[in-house]
DNA sequence: TTGAATTCCTACTTGCGCGATAGGAATTTT
DNA sequence: AAAATTCCTATCGCGCAAGTAGGAATTCAA
């Protein structure tokens, strides 16, 4: 039931640029992304220029270059992200809503293990695919505020 | 957010001798669980060696043995069927209740990727911890009978 | 116009874990 | 003794995730 490191990394990605980008900061350059999570430069680079061919972010290169959102954070849901990285969001391919394959049972319509795994699966969906960029930067930054930590994309040493 | 194909074969093979033992043939061999899911052989045994370890079947050896359950169907949860053939059902390890990995990021508490991975994970754990075997193998009957099918078990091929 | 700083593109590497396959040993029944 | 099963251990292919590497193209400042 895993994420890949990659899909990981998108998010992050994601995430962080839609806290700078609320703060006033609306471009960060891949050194600093990689910087502030611990990621590796050259391999963050991929996933951002995959990221930006969906059209999720959208770059400018050249010195003080960067990436910024490519699209309104309320316009972007966790779901489509992932399985763009990563494929299906269901355990099983049949029972995938996106890109459904048949499987090998000899009876799909009374396969106990698809039904749960449906279940599973719309789980996962429901989460997924309602959460909002928006939302997720939101709640990070009420809840840095409450604590008074200072986000590191104001830090003087980022400036 | 994968199953893989060990933990798959895993469950069905649980939900098979499951079915199989309500209708009152409490013992399947490998070659016809293999047969009626279309399962390599070899691979399946090895698998059902790794539940019998964990007492999730039992076997018994020579002509006409078999596996059979290894305790009440209303004892057994598909969560730790997975954890253990597959790992954590955690999407990052992050989020894990049962095998928890600190993470890279900066600041774990604050942290948007997290916050919805937790609830990814808990969704998930929420429908496989709380699932027994036992209701699956009922919803299952139910719905074969309901559908005049007669399950592979009974059928005179098999006997 | 040059140099520095950035993204973009493509190829390569490396390890390893999944999904098996193989062969025989041990056990049980007829 | 023979047949049929589970049990044990080793091996294998190979695809893919996760990263490395190197340079081309672009942008900005001085």
């Amino acid at each position: 039931m895993n994420l890949s490191k990659r899909g990981e990394y998108a998010l992050r990605a994601l995430i962080d640029i839609g806290i700078a980008s609320e703060l006033g900061r609306p471009r960060l350059q891949v050194s600093e992304l990689a910087a502030k999570e611990k990621l590796p430069v050259k391999f963050l680079e991929q996933i951002l220029t995959q990221l930006k061919a969906a059209g999720y972010v959208k770059s400018k290169r050249g010195k003080f270059g960067g990436y910024s959102l490519g699209k309104r954070m309320d316009r972007i849901r966790f779901g489509p992200v992932i399985r763009l990285i990563d494929g299906p969001l269901a355990p099983i391919p049949c029972v995938s809503q996106t890109s459904y394959v048949r499987c090998t049972c000899p009876d799909e319509v009374h396969c106990g293990l698809r039904m749960l795994m449906l279940d599973v699966r719309n789980a996962i969906a429901k989460i997924l695919d309602r959460y909002t960029l928006a939302e997720i930067v939101e709640i990070t930054l009420r809840k840095l505020r409450r604590d008074k930590v200072t986000p590191l994309f104001l830090q003087p040493s980022m400036r």
